[in-house]
RNA sequence: GGUCGGGUGGCCGAGAGGCGAGGCAAGGGACUGCAAAUCCCUCUACACGGGUUCAAAUCCCGUCCCGACCUCCA
């Protein structure tokens, strides 16, 4: 099977084909940098992520991009509020928004542009929007499209203009009609602005994804992605903006679902969100991508503290049979993928039912382990890396192994192996006071002993 | 009002006409000095009412309920 995807647009899984052989280029709606990043935001990272690293699994070069947002109106209001210059506010949280992405082992995109070092590319596609009569500026300083003059508009979405709540703005009355959308907003006393053409200003939320997929990918590109929210309005903006300019754009448009709780979407207007810091003070980042990653990427994902500490718990058996089979083997488990994993990826991206093969692998491993089979060990670990490598969540990865400091643990071995010969000792003369005694301490210490066919080891919890 | 999703076992969560995904929890068993870990077995569900079909969780019609978007959103 290859590689099928939905495709937003025509509400269909087809076959994916590039538009250059071997080449695909993805264009995601980054955040906007007001405020810490919940689950959510990085749910749609983690989505995004799985699917960048199956497309090079599967031999495609990937141009990948991520835009941050870093003007706008919350975070000019922040940036009141807390008594900063809006630039400061904008660059404190995109890097608390690349660590979580670090955290979670989401690569950083090819390119990353922010909104406000483009402006020179929105004025250009703006001029040629005006030029082709599609905008108009009506000499406050703002700049709108023109709705009613697209030969097609809102055909991601599939909604009727008219059908359309009238936007509730105070500062209408420059529109020609209530639904044209802003490509430049005139500066207000005090904010930030750029000079252009029509007057000084910042632009509209629109209009930079359209000027920054442009200006990476080009006219055209393969696959635009972003959470469901932003189908509308965003994204049947920018197809607007970018159709009325002359150019083809995204060929198949990807939205991942929200992350809930009792089944509402989470955000921080809500007050429902949950901030990553906070998640991963219980669970490591490996951990809370399993969780965002397993559910589909269309699926709305409904949180709640069981779920994830049942999801970590999982994960945590994965991980030890995986350090058991290195142990067995002498060395670590290659990156191989079975036909299962590989059909339910090709599937429009069906984790879930990839993550069965998993499963399935791992009770197969298990069995090995008992058996002694090297080979069907051997076998079922390198799938399983395999796997996890393309979910992102490979333990041998370098990206989740802890850096800096001094590596205790051939110490910590030897001092633990001590321990663990008085136990064995205790044991064969049937003192199991003693041997528990030994067992006991070291799991306040928190270290599980667990015997095996091959003798004791150990692991911290 | 318009446009979309969804309702699956104790819980989470796939599937989208026919071989009962998978996980967690629970119960039983094997292994163990006892545990832990692991394996085996059990529990077998698709909101409701009609319809189509040899066959419906899946398609059609209707009803109820939940959620999202309608110019701030991942």
């Amino acid at each position: 099977m290859t590689l099928h995807l939905y495709d937003t647009a025509s509400r269909e899984v087809s076959e994916f084909k590039s538009l250059k052989p071997l080449q695909v280029s993805i264009y995601v709606c980054g955040a906007t940098v007001q405020g810490p990043p919940h689950i959510g935001h990085v749910r749609s990272g983690v989505n995004f992520d799985i699917l960048r690293r199956w497309l090079i699994k599967s031999g495609y070069g990937v141009t990948f991009i991520r835009n941050v947002t870093d003007i706008d109106d919350k975070i000019l209001h922040s940036a009141k509020h807390d008594e900063m210059p809006w630039w400061a506010v904008a660059m404190k949280y995109e890097r608390v928004f690349t660590a979580a992405y670090a955290e979670l082992n989401i690569l950083p995109p090819t390119y990353e542009p922010r909104a406000t070092g483009h402006i020179t590319q929105m004025i250009e596609l703006m001029k040629k929007l005006i030029d082709n009569g599609a905008a108009y500026a009506p000499g406050n300083g703002d700049v709108y499209l023109e709705v009613r003059k697209l030969k097609s508009y809102l055909t991601l979405s599939r909604q009727n203009i008219d059908d359309l709540q009238a936007s509730a703005d105070a500062d209408e009355t420059n529109k020609k009609d209530v639904r044209d959308f802003a490509l430049w907003k005139a500066a207000k006393p005090g904010d930030p602005s750029w000079p252009t053409p029509w007057g000084p200003g910042r632009p509209g939320w629109h209009l930079e994804c359209s000027a920054m997929a442009h200006a990476y990918l080009g006219e055209k590109f393969d696959i635009h992605g972003g959470g469901l929210d932003l189908v509308f309005p965003h994204h049947e903006n920018e197809i607007a903006q970018s159709e009325a300019a002359g150019y083809g754009f995204a060929q198949r448009w990807l939205h991942n679902a929200w992350v809930t709780q009792s089944g509402e979407k989470m955000s921080k207007s809500l007050g429902n969100s949950l901030q990553v810091n906070e998640i991963l003070k219980s669970v490591r980042g490996i951990e809370l991508r399993w969780y965002l990653g397993g559910a589909h990427y269309r699926s709305m994902l409904e949180y709640s503290p069981a779920a994830l500490e049942e999801s970590a718990t999982n994960f945590r058996r994965i991980e030890s049979f995986l350090k058991r089979a290195t142990e067995l083997i002498g060395e670590k488990p290659s990156l191989q993928l079975s036909e299962e994993f590989k059909n339910a990826m090709n599937d429009d991206l069906a984790v879930p039912t990839a993550l069965a093969s998993i499963s399935e692998n791992l009770r197969l491993g298990n069995q090995a382990v008992t058996d002694n089979d090297k080979k069907a060990i051997a076998k079922n670990a390198n799938e399983i890396r395999g796997a996890l490598d393309v979910l992102g969540c490979d333990p041998f990865d370098l990206a989740f192994v802890q850096s800096g400091g001094s590596d205790l643990t051939p110490a910590l071995d030897g001092v633990i192996k001590l321990a663990l010969t008085e136990r064995a000792s205790a044991r064969e003369r049937k003192d199991f006071a003693a041997s528990d005694a030994i067992r006991d301490g070291l799991a306040d210490l928190g270290i599980t002993i667990e015997d095996t066919a091959q003798g004791p080891r150990w692991s911290i919890n």
